[in-house]
DNA sequence: GTTACTGTTGATAACTGTTATCATTATCTG
DNA sequence: CAGATAATGATAACAGTTATCAACAGTAAC
């Protein structure tokens, strides 16, 4: 999915929800899809405040939640640290591999490990909706 | 294991450690144990008080980091939601189906999908040292 | 274009959960 | 028992997130 489709269906979310689209969704919208994965609330409030100084934290961060909202990003909780977030253009589900000593993120998915999720889910009479899997451990850089 | 045996693992951490064994860590230590599994530190600050209402909220919260690093409690933490302790009494280790209705954790093990959760992480050249599953959906009483 | 409606913004206060501070108290060792 | 120092309890500080609210701006109808 490109970017331009993306945002497509960001204004199709838009006027479906009654929502209005500013000139500051479009700043960060764009800063978004063009910034770091897994970026923070402050990272992209920083990254826009450069070229864009009006804007607001606050604003960044309903936008973000409302990009979560809209299918078009995902949040990323890690312990208690800043909520991250990453675009995610439809694309499929995935979990991490996350460094405890530079931090970095893998994405990884295992489509065996997502059945015997729901194999698992199933013996427990439970019924599955979404799920976090992250792997904690040192990362090939850091060995 | 035992309560008991659990209770001789603290003794001996303490001693490794050059730490004290207070009432009040005892009044904790039995509190955890017999408190409901997955309890936040609120809930077992609570839990103490009716019988033991000079003790601090700062208290409870140091000694459930401490039953975490004694390897007796572990921290569960969802989103951005309190933390958790369960108690551990060197259990295997589990993951959780977590209902997005009642907020019960349901506690689960899959040996297929641990494996393969090593494979992955090896074949991203990944030292894997723990990790976290959580399947969020509903459960048998939600349905 | 103008108007009216109401969603949005930006600045900041409030809030929540966690952690640090520090004077006082209690434990442990010799 | 005495000295050293870890632990406690009350509360302040802190971090990240969310709420508040007056001013502003997008949208649709005319």
């Amino acid at each position: 999915m490109t970017i331009i489709k993306a945002k497509d269906i960001l204004r199709n979310y838009l006027r479906e929800k009654g929502l209005r689209n500013t000139r500051q969704r479009e700043v960060i919208f764009d800063a978004f899809f063009s910034a770091d994965k897994h970026i923070t609330v402050e990272g992209l409030f920083n990254f826009i405040k450069r070229k864009n100084p009006g804007i607001g934290y606050a604003t960044v961060h309903r936008n973000l939640t409302l990009l979560c909202q809209s299918g078009l990003a995902d949040e990323i909780k890690i312990g208690t640290n800043k909520t991250r977030y990453e675009p995610k253009f439809g694309r499929e589900h995935h979990d991490h591999l996350i460094c405890i000593k530079c931090g970095r993120f893998i994405e990884v998915t295992d489509g065996k490990i997502e059945r015997l999720q729901d194999k698992l889910a199933e013996a427990n009479e439970f019924i599955p909706v979404r799920h976090k899997l992250e792997i904690y451990g040192i990362c090939r850089d850091c060995k």
